[in-house]
DNA sequence: AACAACATCAACCGCGCGGGC
DNA sequence: TGCCCGCGCGGTTGATGTTGT
């Protein structure tokens, strides 16, 4: 049996108090990310690492761009995940200034509705004849919410859980490999566009930090899935 | 105004990977 | 070569906010 990642009657849990966080920002300016075990206890924190870590990718970092996904952003996240599947590191890596929990809970939340209000499956990016077709509007208050949370969900939940399935990248990934004629229905330009001019240097900064480790998930990637990602 | 239902998102959990020994 | 440990990832949960009745 695995170890738990620290000892949870010393730890404590749920949200972060401010002094928390100034105590958690504070040590990591001083002293830099890395070794997350040891960290809550050479910061003063009574919190396990994961969670200090956590914290801190997640709302502390100071690139991080907070505030509502503009409509590039939207569409660079249904891109990708046609692509890549639930590969949310990946994607947020993508973009400039938001985290892969960022993304999916706006996934999870706003996309994946949208996706369904228009007529597709957002496993597979393809047209859903058995879903609704697409309305005017595309997030209408009475239209989402008939749909429970459950009915929302469910086709999207993927079997018991398994990090050799990412080696296929994603459901959606190689729902593209499974059926070619999936794509053109969604009309998805493949081009990776940046979000904006003015946050470019933003995007080439991440970009390089992240480099190498994309091009070794797309390595990994079935050629045909790297061809339209390049 | 009060309650219920739904939506959002921060945080937790468990697992797999990879590096070090 | 195998084991251990720390890190990072993706799925899930639960608290809180918002909207509808």
């Amino acid at each position: 049996m695995r170890k738990p990642c620290c000892d949870k009657q010393d730890t404590n849990k749920g949200a972060w108090s401010k002094q928390e966080d100034q105590k958690l920002i504070d040590y990591i300016r001083a002293h830099g990310e890395g070794c997350w075990r040891s960290l809550p206890r050479a910061a003063g924190l009574l919190r396990c690492g994961k969670s200090c870590r956590l914290r801190w990718i997640n709302y502390l970092r100071p690139d991080l761009k907070r505030g509502n996904f503009a409509e590039d952003e939207e569409d660079l996240i249904i891109k990708l995940h046609a692509l890549l599947g639930n590969r949310w590191s990946l994607i947020a890596g993508r973009l400039p200034g938001r985290t892969d929990n960022e993304v999916k809970n706006y996934w999870n939340s706003h996309l994946r509705r949208k996706l369904i209000d228009m007529g597709i499956d957002p496993n597979n990016h393809r047209l859903n004849r058995d879903l609704p077709r697409p309305k005017n509007q595309l997030v209408s208050g009475s239209s989402t919410s008939s749909l429970s949370k459950e009915q929302a969900c469910q086709p999207c939940r993927r079997p018991v859980k398994s990090h050799g399935d990412n080696d296929q990248v994603s459901d959606g990934a190689s729902s593209l490999e499974d059926d070619t004629c999936g794509l053109p229905d969604l009309n998805l330009d493949l081009t990776i566009s940046l979000p904006s001019s003015s946050s470019l240097a933003l995007v080439e900064e991440r970009q390089k930090y992240t480099e190498s480790k994309i091009e070794r998930e797309l390595e990994k990637a079935p050629s045909s899935t790297v061809l339209l990602f390049i």
